[in-house]
This record gives C-alpha cells, structure tokens and sequence, in this order.
RNA sequence: GUCCCCAUCGUCUAGCCUGGUCCAGGACGACGGCCUUUCACGCCGUUAACAGGGGUUCAAAUCCCCUUGGGGACGCCA
C-alpha cells in the first residue's frame, strides 16, 4: 500500500469502443482514487498501429466524460514513447538484465512444440542467453530459480515460480517495444501506484513485477478484478450486453444509473443498491470487490435506471428528452415542442420510464396535436360507447365553463359531476382517458389534463366524441 | 498438456480473513396481495442457495485437503 498520494489509471487500446466491462475497469480504478483523494491518469495503448484508430480513441474518451469519469493530466498516448521503452531497453541490456536473441520464430515455436509433448510448460529454452550477441530481438534475462509474489488488491496472494516464466520479448527484431515493457515503463513514469485492471492480466502481472525489479523501481500494487458475463454464463459478447457504452446512452440510461449498476456488479457495501456518484468516492474500498465473475443482468440495470429516471431532476429530463426527439425527427421539428412543456411532462412520467427512451415514447400522446392522436381500436370500442359518449359530453361542457383548469379545479368540477349523476368515478374515468390519450394507460387523468391544457383536452374530447 | 484464478437463492450479492449471534440476510426477477381512476410507482408477503466428498473442532457457509465444474494465461498481440 503506498504512502503517499495514491495514482491509479485506466490504459485501453483503442481497437474498439468503449464497452461495459472496460467501463467498469475504469470506474474501479477511477473510485480508487477518488476514493482516496488520488490521482486517476488515462493512457491510450495505441501501439498495435494495425488496430488502433482514432474512432476508437475518441469514443473512450466520449464514454468517460458521458460517465462522469474525469482524468488528471494530459492523456498518454503509448505509441509517442517508443523512444524512452527503447532507452528502458538499453539500460537493461547494460546493467545485464536483457540480452539480444536471434532465434528464429520456427525455432521458438518448436521449442514450444517440443515442451508441450514432454508435458512441460511451453516456453523459450534461453539459447541466446550467453551467446552475447549485439543484435536482434531483446529478452528479459529472468531469474531461473524462485518464485515472484504479489498481493493481489481482489485476489490474495499468489506466488508464480520463476521457471515457469520465459525470458519474454522485451523489443521485436523490427526495433518495437513489446507490451508488458511498455506497460511497466509507462506506469513508472506516469507514477502509477495502483493498478487496477481485468482478470485477464494476472498472468502478466510476476512478468511485469520482474521488469520492475530488474530496473530496481517500486512495484505499485495490483488488483485484478474479474470479467463480466452474459446471462448464458459465457464471456459478455455484442450479442447479449457488451455494448459500447454510447449505446446505453442511446437506448436512454443515465451515465449515474451505468455506473450504479456496474459498481453494484463486482463490488458491495452490505446491502447498500443505490448509490450517488458521491456515496461511491466516500464509500469504495477494494476490500469490497468480488472474485469471482458475474453475469450482466439487464432487468435489473432497467430497475436501477428506472430508480435514477424517478429521482432525476424534471428540467434535466426535459432537456434529455428535447435532444432525443431532435435525433429522431431533427432539430427543425423537435423545436415545435419547447423544453419547459417536456418539463411540465417529466413528472408525470417519472415513475412510469424505465428510461429516456421509454419516456419520450410514453410522452408522445402529450406532445401531439389532437388532431394526430392515435386511438387504439380496441379501447376505443369498449369505452367510447352510446352509454359513455352522453357523459363526456356533459363533463367537456363543465370543463368549458371552468374559470380556471387546473389539477384541483378539474378534479373538484369531476366531484361534484359524479355526486350530481350519482355515478361512481370508475365510470367515466376510462372513457375520459381513452378519449384524451387514446389509450386505457396514462397517468392521473387530472394531471393529465392540467399538463394537456383546456384547448387540447376539448379538442379531444371533442375528437373521441365523432369516433 | 502446464500454470493461475474462481465456486452462497435463476441473477447481483451480505456473511468467510477474526469458526458459534446463519434451520444463511438484502436486492432484481417471478408469484400472491394491498393501494388505486388505468398503467406504473409504493407497500406487504411467498419462492429460492452454502458445488460434492473427506478431514480439523464441542461447533464449519466460514479453517485444511481432494474431486468436480467454470474461466483465464501460456505470442517478436495488447
């Protein structure tokens, strides 16, 4: 455990885009260091040239800022320090700790072949080791005999024997800086203490803390935290959730809602479900992190962002719900309708939206005029009725005459229009909202209203009445 | 093949380190009910798990060993 001000980081490459899993590497890491008043450093591993693009690199980096994942300091770019892996490189093959190899590719991969027919561990037979040779690939000249240990922050401690690693590449015979150099190198001199990354590094962690030891720098402390899976318990793959996160923001979740769900999956505080960006930084603690894999459960992030769509606040929606219209129908046609109308809506809606999405769609029979409204047939038919019809009549010319209409007015004039009838209110108040929403679902007919307007709610009724 | 990791309700998990308070708690879901002007929300209840086997111990979900199952790694990819 460092001393001093802990720095964590978050290094993807940019072959692809931002997707759930990488997203909650990168919340654990970024909670560690908030949690503990650190520093949280972004790295782009943007060596592999063949597969990095810049699309990719800035949908990272879109992702982080939609989830609130702020980074300090410049961003690093792996691929513009291939200079300073190099001048790693030398001072290992100076000070002994690396040596050149001019084993061919064939010759490796029968050394391997060979190892794994004996039932040994496939691995380089170190031939070039003292041949002093001054050209060529560079390999770590690793201790033969005992054994490297770390404490993993999630796992406990694991110990690797040194034989069963091989002296690994440290630079390609085509004068590139491998991986697990560059990695260690760049963590160094960014003054990473704290590395917090996927399941799949473990075995690359005794390797690294090997280069480590050999330039004689600190080894930070590591923590492995384990995949994410989809519900047929197989690694998350496009077809089942691991979308870019930009999706999700798509399909109208909330960057808190995103994070929520994914801290929850991995990592608890009792029985704690919900918690505030805030709760997060006060309450993270790598204690807390599962070890084992867990499967990414749709219906649950929907009630999670259901949770954030209720507490969220009326005029943010609005203004969400502006955006997305305008990626719908263009930014011309969505401005026909104004934010502070959305604002009016939100609230009404707010118990009932599983998301963004879900709510503009449910908005719909607000925002329309009574001439486009759709009327589903069905409810048409079983509440539009010659017994029901006489009654909206009545209660449209009440509503006329209404000095003002609002919620408590309209339900005050819809009192006194059943005690009048003697009817029960049951009795008209499906037919009155089939003829304003044109379906048997919507919120509280008497918010419903209020929000619709006297001009609006006439008009329908008046509509409904013809059908 | 070798090495590493993992294993509590269908799912996310608490508990495990520091055995007894656990005939295992919470949440999502499902089911039932309440509320109610519909749909939601909310509330109440039901359902359902310590992978298996051996130890250690007065006592094990908790400690040890084995088995099984799952995953990962073994690249001049990152």
């Amino acid at each position: 455990m460092p001393m001093g001000k802990i720095v964590s980081r978050f290094a993807p490459s940019p072959t692809g885009f931002l997707h759930i899993g990488g997203a909650r590497t990168a919340l654990f890491s970024w909670l560690i260091a908030r949690s503990r008043g650190g520093e949280f450093r972004l790295r782009i591993e943007d060596t592999d040239r063949e597969r990095s693009t810049d699309e990719a690199t800035r949908a990272i980096i879109d992702s982080m800022k939609w989830l609130g994942l702020d980074h300090d300091g410049e961003i690093v770019h792996q691929s513009e320090r291939a200079d300073r892996h190099n001048e790693v490189i030398d001072q290992m093959i100076a000070s002994g700790h690396a040596y050149y190899c001019q084993c061919s590719k064939e010759d490796v991969d029968a050394m391997r072949e060979r190892a794994m027919a004996e039932g040994r561990k496939p691995k380089y037979d170190t031939t070039c080791r003292e041949r002093g040779l001054t050209s060529g690939a560079v390999r770590l000249k690793a201790p033969l005999e005992g054994a490297t240990a770390f404490r993993d922050m999630v796992k406990g401690p694991i110990v690797v024997e040194n034989a069963e690693m091989d002296d690994m590449i440290l630079r390609r015979s085509d004068g590139t800086p491998t991986y697990n150099l560059a990695v260690v190198v760049d963590d160094h001199d960014m003054g990473v203490t704290t590395v917090l990354r996927g399941d799949d590094h473990v075995n690359n962690t005794p390797r690294q803390i090997l280069i480590y030891q050999a330039m004689g720098w600190d080894v930070p402390e590591f923590g492995h935290v384990p995949m994410i899976l989809g519900p047929d318990k197989k690694k998350l793959s496009k077809r089942h959730g691991a979308l870019s996160v930009m999706e999700y923001e798509k399909m109208g979740y909330l960057p808190e809602a995103v994070c929520n769900y994914l801290a929850r999956l991995g990592w608890s505080h009792g029985d704690q479900e919900l918690f505030t960006m805030d709760e997060m930084q006060a309450l993270f603690n790598p204690d807390n992190l599962g070890s084992s894999p867990s499967v990414f459960d749709l219906t649950k992030f929907e009630w999670v962002n259901g949770q954030y769509m209720q507490k969220a606040d009326p005029d943010r929606l609005a203004g969400l719900l502006c955006d997305f219209l305008a990626r719908e129908v263009g930014a011309e046609e969505a401005a026909k309708v104004d934010r502070a109308t959305f604002a009016k809506i939100a609230p009404l809606l707010q118990p009932r939206a599983k998301s963004v999405v879900d709510m503009l769609e449910q908005a719909r029979p607000f925002i329309m005029d009574a001439s486009f409204l759709h009327y589903d047939e069905a409810a048409v038919r079983k509440f539009l009725t010659d017994e029901t019809k006489p009654l909206l009549e009545a209660v449209a010319r009440r509503m006329q005459a209404l000095p003002e209409f609002s919620e408590a007015s309209l339900e005050a004039m819809h009192k006194a229009f059943i005690e009048e009838r003697g009817i029960k209110f049951k009795e008209i108040a499906q037919p009155i909202r089939v003829a304003i929403m044109g379906t048997t679902q919507s919120p509280g007919l008497f918010e419903t209203m209020a929000v619709l307007g006297r001009e609006q709610t006439l008009a329908r009724l008046e509509r409904a009445l013809a059908l």
